[in-house]
DNA sequence: ATTAGCACTCTATGTCAAAGAGTGCTAATT
DNA sequence: AATTAGCACTCTTTGACATAGAGTGCTAAT
């Protein structure tokens, strides 16, 4: 699969200008906006080199050329250059990041900015997933008596995330007794992983049947919840962006991916499972693995927390995007993402 | 504006012809459909005075005719009659009500669940905007030690709603300090309500200037933000409902109206002031509050805990939407969620 | 290996006619 | 006086057809 350094130039020609203008490109267009010092019919036995090699393809025969998906697979992965920016992008990206609501303190709003800000800038839909906390530990258990029987626990980890749930107890209890239980479990559970602490009540659980076997049996099925609850969120910012693209202009198509877009869960399965590595990942149409999606076209990366890879943010928009910047946005975002967090989970430290 | 009978069952007649197949009505297909009793040509009359009238128009001399929205209106106002609903409806009602996920604990998946509920029944966008408790008084507040100066501030009401937030303290405190703080509060703040608190605290924090000062004027600062981000939220769900009506064939109508959807703060203020009496009530095209949504209409409807209203919910679609349905729908919803709220509220009671 | 030239293909656009749906008016009927 | 039959008129929709334009692919010449 080699190409030649002229056929790449023109393979880079016909999709940079497809991406510019959204028309299928024939070869004497294409001579005149670039100078290859060959004539169109040159070009034009190029172009038929490359659709037989499949980085091209053309409507109808009397069409100009458009890139297929393994064409922008090659664009992407071997034409395009990461670093010659516009400073235009540089510059908006620095302004818009400065704007408030990026520096709020809460995270849920944090994320819907930050979904937005994607959004806005590569001019699709923005996606981001909330952070999962693999340095979370027990920390605390707060039981506060509302009325009666009614029962509210708060769960406390020692990143600070705070989860909490409303149980229904048999009997009343006291507020004295509830105290006794929260310092008994702080003192049993003290610095144990989230995940270990769920055998551990079971352990207690079984080993002593004793006063507090239901609130014990609530608190077990809380964390189990908190666990299964605190799943990252999916945001989605922006949607609307990708109205704008010609592309779109299809009901039917728009339609199937405002579903996929509805469907959080299945897009969280499918953005967490695909950044495993580091570094911006490309999913261009049928590579997708959104069935629904395959039309569309992915940018994803992931933010950390010190060396930790902590979510999945990116954008989804049409297969006939402006993969440049909005590989740069995404990449972009994620830092940006990476050091507000960081500044939250530090700021705490002994200095 | 008195119609007699006849005009008024022809005018009946357009509009459901024209709701239930979206196609312009003439007066042949309408005698041939409806038995007046009269000719295609008396038909015509009637029609042409129903037209100077306002409530009916036509989109070209030779098509039939179609509501305006002030036809609508006269339709919703006196044509409809809401009880003889089909039990199709009805069945379908309580067999999704009964799904689970509305059943459960999560206040943020049970407003979810029904802004998806109201869209599958409506085939229009769901929305649901999340209860204000006017009941809530402060019940506790408690603060973990994070690490070093950080500290984590929970406040719960006495409704069992929680907010935390993260306050980073010029210098360490043990959390003995802490527990000593909250308990303090506790005493102090019992039973408050959550305006009445904030001014408390002011007073707190000028009267003794303390050890705990800083603190204090977090916790004063926490309150506020509190009061702020408790704010209501808006629920939209099933969005992609309305990209099934033709009238939204035309994309550009389509990404106002999504617009409209994302500015879910405009939303809000529209929603909470226009439904301040009790009741169903429509907005139909251009009495929309909302200018972006003018080519749509809202069926709106409020939920309550005991006597009060706490929240408000509805849908958005094209005006040509079954109404006699939605109403049903949301009207149903509304019921249905303040019960399921009612037994939150209610199930810790003292029985 | 490149290129000029040309036949060919397909789309997009505009025109035209015919069919169909529906109205509004007039004159006749009840 | 209200209703109706009848008819001319209007406007959209559809399909057929011609034309212009864009672009290709092939062949033969360079």
């Amino acid at each position: 699969m080699e190409l030649d350094e002229r056929n790449k130039r023109v393979l880079q020609a016909v999709i940079d200008s497809y991406i510019a203008n959204g028309s299928p490109i024939g070869s004497n267009v294409l001579i005149k906006r670039y100078d290859f010092g060959v004539s169109s019919a040159t070009v034009r036995n190029i172009m038929a080199e490359l659709e037989e090699m499949g980085y091209l393809t053309h409507p109808h025969t009397s069409a100009g050329r458009i890139p297929t998906d393994l064409g922008y697979r090659y664009y992407i992965d071997s034409l395009i250059s990461i670093e010659n920016d516009s400073d235009d992008l540089e510059d908006q990206l620095r302004q818009v990041s400065d704007a408030p609501g990026l520096q709020g303190e809460d995270l849920e709003g944090l994320m819907q900015e930050a979904s937005r800000f994607l959004a806005t800038l590569s001019h699709c839909a923005g996606v981001v997933i909330s952070p999962v906390e693999p340095e979370g530990r027990y920390k605390h258990i707060e039981f506060v008596r509302l009325r009666g029987r009614q029962v509210l626990l708060i769960f406390v980890t020692s990143t600070g995330m705070v989860q909490n749930k409303l149980i229904d107890l048999d009997e009343s209890i006291t507020q004295h007794d509830l105290n006794y239980f929260s310092a008994y479990l702080d003192e049993e559970l003290e610095h144990w992983t989230l995940a270990d602490i769920r055998q551990r009540l079971l352990d207690k659980l079984q080993e002593e049947k004793l006063l507090f076997g239901r609130l014990m049996e609530e608190t077990y099925r809380a964390s189990q919840e908190v666990h299964e609850r605190d799943a990252e969120k999916v945001y989605i910012g922006g949607a609307s962006q990708v109205m704008e693209s010609p592309e779109f202009a299809n009901v039917e198509k728009m339609r199937t991916l405002f579903k996929a877009f509805e469907d959080k869960y299945k897009l969280l399965k499918v953005l967490d499972r695909s950044v495993a590595a580091d570094g911006i990942k490309v999913f261009i149409g049928s590579e997708n693995p959104l069935y629904e999606m395959q039309g569309c076209s992915m940018v994803v990366g992931s933010y950390r927390a010190g060396t930790n890879i902590i979510g999945t943010l990116g954008v989804i928009g049409p297969t006939r995007m402006q993969y440049k910047q909005v590989i740069h946005v995404v990449d972009y975002t994620a830092r940006l993402l990476s050091r507000l967090l960081g500044e939250r989970y530090q700021r705490g430290l002994d200095r």
